[in-house]
DNA sequence: TATTGTTATACTCTATAACTATA
DNA sequence: TATAGTTATAGAGTATAACAATA
């Protein structure tokens, strides 16, 4: 039974900080091996669970709606999105992950090393218990459900 | 009892990526409100653990040792951190956080509304679960205990 | 010889403000 | 009037390569 019988508010937190810290370590490292930066990885990782549009990424990213213009130019660039006009909406452009995209951004969690080998240490009782609570604090954010493209 | 009885490796790689998302933008936003960059932000984090090497530092943070000089740099000039020079190695030197650094460290994370929100659904018991498998999952990794300047 | 911190450089990220096309 | 996406701009972050001081 897995257990931190000291686990207050503040402990929590600092431990949510050095768990994102190696977390986001360990992409920008495999970002980086594929020749992305995080920024590029991240807007990779968002758009896997569908496409987005622009401002609905922006919101997603917790950035400008004008950086999203920079970066998805370089990605398009290479390959790995495509803007598609909107059908109902003719001011909205829906940015979408092309195959290599996908091959890409799989590539690169597959490289996680430190975040997959700290995983297997979990049986898969304790990866459900995982699972159930980052969902209970984290599922309900309004930037976890990536707005969808309208 | 809490739990994702469907929680293989890819779908709690996806609910980090989510999770650490949301936390991610939240650290961000109330950063933002303190004047501070992400990257400032998070190089307090680290230094509210204890005084670091500029090179130690960079590790910890996952990046090249050349942008370390900038940050501290303007961390410095607000008066949140100060260059010491190490008694034993004349090359070295350590940053420390300074009153008003360790200040505003703690108010951003006091103003990280969406991730304490989330952990105030849990009980004790929950909470001190999360830390544990955090724990396993993350303490054992080399950025996760910063290096201590020497 | 190797390491620490810094500098110079080029590119990327970021927010702000202004613009256009559309709603 | 309001919103989506873009552009221009300035400041910050980033990796690479080189350097002086020290080990």
């Amino acid at each position: 039974m897995p257990g931190n019988p000291r686990a207050g508010t503040a402990q929590l937190m600092e431990l949510l900080s050095v768990s994102l810290g190696v977390y986001y370590g360990d992409f920008t490292v495999a970002a980086a091996t594929e020749g992305l930066t995080a920024s590029q990885g991240k807007t990779l990782t968002v758009l896997r669970r569908g496409p987005s549009a622009m401002r609905a990424l922006a919101t997603t990213l917790s950035c400008d709606a004008s950086n999203m213009t920079g970066i998805i130019d370089r990605l398009e660039k290479r390959g790995l999105v495509r803007r598609e006009p909107s059908p109902t909406d003719r001011r909205v452009k829906n940015v979408v992950l092309t195959d290599e995209g996908e091959r890409i951004i799989d590539a690169i969690r597959a490289k996680m090393h430190l975040t997959l080998d700290g995983l297997a240490t979990l049986d898969e009782d304790d990866r459900a218990t995982l699972a159930g609570l980052l969902e209970r604090v984290f599922a309900a954010a309004p930037a976890a459900i990536p707005p969808t493209s309208r």
